[in-house]
This record gives structure tokens, C-alpha cells and sequence, in this order.
DNA sequence: CCAGCAGCCTGACAGC
DNA sequence: TGCTGTCAGGCTGCTG
């Protein structure tokens, strides 16, 4: 569940069903999961309340009555659950809080790539990313003059700029190659090679299409069968990724898929020059 | 500063 | 069928 309007579509189903509830305790499977002491992490949270669940970027913030906020980061396929108590968890199921009403919410990865941290509320700004996170991707953070000032600084690849979430929050390999489309820009283009008008293009196409993503609940990659972010339709609304050998939706170029900085990435070779 | 690459893990899929 | 290599929506840390 990984870009950002995917963990925004798992944050509101979180505030639906956990907002409110309180953990009685804690199971840990695959310890590496937890960045704290597990003891701490475990002892500290419980009896705790979830007062309600924020976002920053692609990361979720619990927050507990207490004065305290668990990061948690899904990285690349995390995703949480809420099922009946005591059910029997599955092999991808890592982390387990019981609540105290007879529901365990689950927390589930296969690739075992996600992190949580337990920090006091007001210290999450110093966990791992989150403590140089750029704007979120929303008309009234995200400026056309601040693209255009880290632009001009950096002769990096346009494409793994708007990765680095230092530089703008929420935006992965999906929804890079969407907005770059979109925009008519090659994604190995130097940054500081974009036009005036190319970045006032991009800088609208991230704001529009990270709203519609979030308005069609996300992209769903693999078919999964649970959780929360899973009604995913967006993935419907894909211009390019994943439609390598297809005509480019505009001219009828073939779609080809190439490496930028080690990832996946298409683009029109026709529309998106150099 | 940057680019490149290994590492973290498991599962799906293509090709032999 | 089984094996091998590659790939996957992310990020960190190391190297040159």
C-alpha cells in the first residue's frame, strides 16, 4: 500500500474502525518490525487509547491518549486489519493488538519491510524520514515557486527527484510516471532543464492526480483479498504504468519500460523527449 | 554532492 | 516438475 493515496485511503479506514479503541496488549512475531524496545514498545501502549490516526507523507501516525504517537510506515506491502479476537493469524501476520472490545487489529506484511516507532507526541518529526519530509502535494504547501527553486539547484534526473521524499512527500514509482506523462516530460531529464511551463504543468498534474487517486481510493497492484486500501480503483486510471507494449493513450506510441535509478519506469518515447 | 548498488524479505512469473 | 533469474507501489546505508 504504498504511495500516498494508498496509505490515505488506509489512515480513513483506520479512523472507522480503531478510532477510539483501546489496546489491552501486544504480540510481536517478526521483532525487527518494531524500531523501539520491544518491551517498552509493548508496555508503553498498553491500555492506551487511539485518539485518532494523521498522515504525513506515506507515513501513519497513531495517536495515543498518553501523549504518545506510533509511526508506521507500510513500505511496500504492509497493511493492517481488524478481525474478531483470537482469530488464528496467518504467516504474514507480524504484529498483533488485542483491543479491549474483541477485535485484534492485525498487522500484516509479507516482505516484512515495514517499521513502527513509539515516540511522545511532538518528537515523530525525528523518526527516520519524517525528520526531512518535504511539502505534501497539496495546492496550499506545494508552490510552483518552490518546485522552481530546488529545480534549479539539481541536475538530478527529474524522475528520482520526485521520488525523494525530502524533496516533495507521497509521491512513488506509480504516480511519478503517471504525473511525468502527463506532463509530457522525459523522466531522465535534468531537473534544471525544465521549462517555466513544464514545472507549472507538473506542479498541477501532482496536485490533480494525487486528489483523484485518493477520490478512486487508491491504486490496487496485486489482487489482495482484505484490508483496507484494497478497494482500490484507481489502478483503472493508469496512463502508462504497467502498459509497457500498449499505444500511448494521445499519439499511439508504444509504451516501452526502461530503468531510472534502479526502478521500473514508462513513458512515450514519442511525447517524452529528452 | 551525486550515482550506483547491496540489503532488507517473500512470492509470482518467465524461461529453460 | 523443478530450478534460476528477475521483478515488485520503499527506503537506508555504504562505496567511489
Amino acid at each position: 500500500m504504498p504511495e500516498l493515496p494508498e496509505v490515505e485511503t488506509v489512515r480513513r479506514g483506520l479512523n472507522r474502525l480503531v478510532k477510539g479503541a483501546t489496546i489491552a496488549s501486544i504480540d510481536v512475531y517478526w521483532p525487527k518490525i518494531i524500531n523501539n524496545d520491544l518491551d517498552s514498545f509493548k508496555s508503553r501502549l498498553a491500555g492506551q487509547t487511539i485518539e485518532k490516526i494523521d498522515r504525513r507523507g506515506k507515513y501513519l501516525l497513531f495517536r495515543f491518549t498518553g501523549g504518545l504517537t506510533m509511526v508506521s510506515h507500510l513500505r511496500m506491502e504492509g497493511k493492517y486489519n481488524v478481525v474478531p479476537a483470537n482469530t488464528s493469524r496467518t504467516k504474514h501476520t507480524h504484529v498483533v493488538f488485542h483491543l479491549t472490545d474483541d477485535r485484534d487489529l492485525w498487522y500484516n506484511d509479507t516482505r516484512k519491510f515495514g517499521r513502527m516507532t513509539l515516540v511522545p507526541t511532538g518528537e515523530e518529526s525525528t523518526v527516520g524520514g519524517l525528520n526531512k519530509i518535504g511539502p505534501e502535494p497539496v495546492a496550499d504547501q506545494l508552490t510552483v515557486a518552490y518546485m522552481t527553486a530546488i529545480f534549479a539547484k539539481s541536475k538530478k534526473m527529474i524522475k528520482p527527484l520526485l521520488l525523494d521524499q525530502s524533496k516533495i512527500a507521497g509521491i512513488g514509482n506509480i504516480y511519478a510516471d503517471e504525473v511525468l506523462w502527463m506532463s509530457k516530460i522525459h523522466p531522465m531529464r535534468p531537473a534544471n532543464l525544465l521549462t517555466a511551463d513544464e514545472i507549472a504543468t507538473l506542479h498541477q498534474n501532482i496536485i490533480d492526480e494525487m486528489a483523484m487517486a485518493i477520490k478512486g481510493h487508491g491504486t490496487t497492484v496485486h489482487s489482495f483479498s482484505t484490508a483496507f486500501g484494497e478497494a482500490g480503483q484507481f489502478q483503472n486510471q493508469l496512463h502508462v504504468y504497467g502498459r509497457e507494449g500498449e499505444p500511448c493513450e494521445r499519439c499511439g506510441t508504444l509504451i516501452e519500460k526502461i530503468k531510472v535509478a534502479q526502478r521500473g519506469t514508462h513513458f512515450c518515447p514519442h511525447e517524452q523527449r529528452l
